[in-house]
DNA sequence: AGCATTTAGTTGACGTGTAAACTATCTCCA
DNA sequence: TGGAGATAGTTTACACGTCAACTAAATGCT
């Protein structure tokens, strides 16, 4: 019996190991997301906010609110939320664009720049602690078969 | 430049091979995601209903609603609202359980049963799909990998 | 018996993801 | 120049996950 078949308390064996893969993978993902809720929101952050700010940081400079979306996996009504939460909460701010009166850029703060700096070091650690049960060479192998089944998902 | 790091527009590499592989279990679960939410869609379900459908068919009788709660990854509070929908939509049914009245049985009914058993084909086949890119010793190796960076999470 | 504690489940508040409809602005072209 | 269509972003409605606080029923201890 596996570990994931004991996890959920499944009494059949799996119906294929396609179908073993994917729960695994779905699990895992969710173990490991856990973790990194847990720390930003130790910082006042949810994962989503992290990442448009990380986006930001990464840019080096305001971006429309559509270039922002666009770079997500948020879907565009969603990412209105999102902005109107970090800019109430002093992260970024909205500034309207002059030449084209449609696009707000977002623009990040020095609230965000210094809380993403505090993050910095924590998240490379867990990123080390949650796969630190692999050797590099497992990672490398994990790495090649999560892309060799996204080449096909991503047509 | 990785495939991932296209993806994401990312103009840095990646700080660490942990970060990589972190990153492409996400964007690969989530497009596995989207596949399945599609489908269930299709018959008028989400994941997490499906899910819960797949608990009490397997089971073959009535759970209490913690029961259920406590074999998926959904929190307690989470349950009531789910299966309130569950049941308006007629797949199944509270019945208060007489021994003690603070226990409510959740039934599923011949509704919940026929979306089931019309979703058992499809279900399989596109996890066939999804993962058509990888050979059986891929998938093996995958869902080595896959348990090995759990064995750490779950302590 | 009687009161504190535990257990089952719900409610409410908030953040997020998704889809459809909407507003405001711009562009293009007849 | 003026109106059709495209584009940027918001609003609304709903499903879900999460936390904290709550109700109701059972248990257990004295």
């Amino acid at each position: 019996m596996s570990r994931l078949q004991r996890e959920v308390r499944k009494k059949q064996p799996f119906a294929s190991l396609a179908q073993e893969a994917t729960l695994n993978l779905a699990r895992t993902n969710d173990r490991i997301g856990i973790r990194f809720e847990r720390l930003f929101r130790e910082h006042g952050l949810t994962p989503s906010q992290y990442n448009i700010l990380r986006i930001l940081r990464g840019e080096g400079k305001p971006l429309p609110i559509l270039d922002i979306a666009s770079r997500t996996v948020t879907v565009v009504p969603g990412i209105t939320g999102l902005i109107d939460r970090l800019e109430k909460a002093g992260f970024v701010c909205r500034r309207r664009c002059t030449e084209d009166r449609r696009v707000i850029f977002v623009e990040i703060l020095a609230k965000g720049l210094q809380t993403l700096n505090h993050l910095d070091q924590p998240v490379l650690d867990l990123h080390e602690e949650v796969l630190g049960g692999l050797t590099v060479q497992d990672l490398k192998e994990l790495i090649r078969l999560l892309e060799k089944v996204r080449e096909r998902l991503e047509e």
